[in-house]
DNA sequence: GCGACAG
DNA sequence: ATCTTGTCGC
């Protein structure tokens, strides 16, 4: 597939791609998981992304290999086409990994997006890999009802009267985290894998190490500026 | 028109 | 997203 140039076709792309997205489970035995995330730096005219991509052992969460790419002139950030400047690189650290990952943890939002195509969903139909969007903070919707200071504890996360995704704290004392659909995978399903790839800490595992792969191929591919 | 706004 | 030491709390 090739990604549009400008925000305008991007915009106007969303919507067959939207539809394409699978809600429900249509994932082979998981064995190999990956996260995938991206760096950049904070103020950047040549609007350079350093994708990484972490693959594990879906069972053991021992890293299996890594691979990174870096691509400029790409879209700036814009809220709600952030997939349209990460995918392209993150496509390309995805097919060099030395395993293939079964499923996908994606930094950023799925199905919880106002035209339903978050990061995770867009990586998701591009590669026709089931894909898990994993948030930090909310770009829609709201979260329904209390959540329990409790790790385990969730929450509905709601927009326009439909469930888009949900909140889980993941760790006693620290902000939520977002899970939606991302592709061919359904909210139970990803709330379970999440919850299963989790260490304690606040990041599933996954994410965790593709935020951090992220970054080291940032600064190795500009030492001095970052 | 105004405010919100993943990374 | 990134810039950063110390500091508060379990």
């Amino acid at each position: 597939m090739d990604f549009p140039t400008t925000a305008a076709a991007a915009r106007l792309l969303q919507p067959e791609l939207a539809a394409r997205v699978i809600t429900q489970d249509a994932l082979p035995p998981i064995r190999v998981v990956a996260g995938a995330d991206a760096s950049t730096l904070r103020f950047d005219p040549t609007r350079t992304v350093h994708a990484a991509m972490v693959a594990l052992d879906a069972e053991t969460l021992t890293p299996l290999g890594e691979a990174g790419a870096t691509r400029a002139g790409g879209l700036p950030y814009i809220p709600g086409l952030l997939g349209f400047r990460e995918v392209p690189p993150l496509a390309e650290a995805f097919a060099r990994l030395p395993a293939r990952p079964d499923l996908i943890l994606v930094d950023g939002h799925g199905l919880a997006h106002p035209r339903g195509l978050g990061v995770a969903c867009l990586l998701g139909v591009t590669l026709d890999v089931p894909t898990i969007g994993v948030a930090k903070s909310l770009l829609v919707g709201s979260v329904e009802g209390a959540l329990a200071d409790t790790a385990g504890a969730e929450a509905p996360l709601v927009w326009k009267d439909q469930v888009i995704g949900a909140a889980m704290r993941t760790r006693r004392g620290a902000n939520p985290i977002y899970v939606s659909i991302g592709h061919r995978i359904s909210l139970r399903t990803a709330l379970a894998w999440v919850r299963a790839l989790g260490r304690g800490r606040r990041l599933p595992e996954p994410t965790r190490l593709a935020h951090e792969a992220a970054t080291r191929v940032r600064l190795a591919a500009r030492p001095a500026a970052g």
